[in-house]
DNA sequence: GTCTATATACGGATAGAC
DNA sequence: GTCTATCCGTATATAGAC
């Protein structure tokens, strides 16, 4: 699947587009979760697991999910323990749903804008846009998944790991082909680009008191690698 | 107190001179909080203080702070339970004294380079190195910190709070007067810096893969920020 | 100073009623 | 489908031995 945007798009037109948002995510989490989840009718089996990972970000934010606990989690829901099993078979099994709906969303972005751009600057704006732009739609899922990915089984870690370093991957080549001759210093400012863009999650309070947009965010990160390329390598 | 160190440094300079490292940072920390320790032997109370400490960083580290039990805890400094409340009133507690010496130093940084380079351009250049630096000295303190504050006391989370706040604003205000004219840009480009400052102790595994070395980063750091600088406001 | 033992409460998970 | 009641293990914190 690709989306049909401009070669220059900004938030309006993303959000437009967007397979994966805030109010349609929770279909796509039960669909990827079907043979865990018995409830049979949907609007009921949608409107509780909603009500479940929406509580999940809400006390894990306060405690860490680790510390988070189900008694917590009955209580912020309003279902009972064993209406919970309804829809989890256990915690961990919650937070690797999380997990893995933000690995499928954030894989597949880059497929998403595979057709984007004429060179290869355009196409590391389209990429960095795309990513800070993600990020807004589903804000909580990603702040969820950088906080608590450290707390996860070995497996899930490794794959955080692997994602996060394919994101670094397509961004250092993306940054060597706009002009970065030096290997070394691509990587770096790739790196340091991943960091902005996720900062859009991690640190939202603070630009939401600033009141930068999202689209103002994007620009100055946009501009931000634009200006470090070309640089010397010292 | 201030440091004496050449208008442009790196980090072995600073490593030679910074009042707190990850050497003195436990002498420091018994000093803090001398109150609550009675062990009177100092090696005796620097040690196990000390194994506490580094125990807390690597089980937070697996499980979040929250998470982690007492009986990790002792198990992992080798400390009976009733040993541990020898050093600590409470769980609670011990992180409130990690988190109370990482705003100590991070809040006199500014103070230590007071006196440092010839013009707005050198001051920020110098303040970035200074947080990189002794992120670099204290690594598991500001990492713990970074993923722990939100989870701790609202009292703490205020202070936090106001610690990024205020290295906010301090980096805006060298951003404005090395050549941004833009005051808005000049807020954004501020937090992009910290927030590529604070990196260097989130994602340090990704750059000691990467063989990135501290003065390498701060390097880029520095540079990309100036790159951001005197850019038209769109 | 540091230990063992214990008080008291709460954790995840499940069985079985309706 | 959802609830109540409960199993059994573990949590923080402390008391008191040495």
């Amino acid at each position: 699947m690709q989306l049909s945007l401009p070669p220059r798009f900004h938030f309006a037109e993303f959000k437009r587009v967007s397979p994966i948002d805030a109010s349609n995510v929770w279909q796509v989490l039960i669909e990827r979760n079907a043979e865990r989840v018995p409830v049979k009718r949907p609007e009921v089996a949608r409107d509780n697991l909603r009500r479940i990972v929406e509580s999940t970000f809400r006390l894990a934010n306060k405690a860490g999910f680790g510390a988070m606990t189900l008694r917590d989690l009955s209580r912020e829901t309003g279902l009972s323990m064993g209406g919970l099993y309804g829809y989890i078979t256990s915690k961990d099994d919650l937070a690797s749903m999380i997990e893995d709906m933000i690995r499928h969303v954030a894989g597949a972005i880059p497929q998403w804008l595979a057709a984007h751009g004429d060179g290869p600057a355009d196409r590391l704006d389209a990429l960095i846009r795309g990513h800070v732009y993600e990020c807004e739609l589903l804000q909580p899922w990603f702040y969820f998944v950088f906080m608590e990915s450290r707390t996860l089984s070995a497996a899930q870690r490794t794959v955080a790991k692997g994602a996060e370093l394919d994101m670094h991957a397509a961004l250092t080549r993306l940054v060597g082909e706009a002009g970065e001759a030096d290997p070394a210093r691509a990587q770096l400012v790739a790196a340091n680009a991943q960091t902005l863009i996720q900062d859009w999650h991690v640190k939202r309070w603070k630009y939401k008191q600033m009141k930068v947009t999202v689209d103002q965010f994007a620009d100055t990160v946009s501009s931000l690698v634009r200006g470090g390329l070309a640089h010397p390598a010292g």
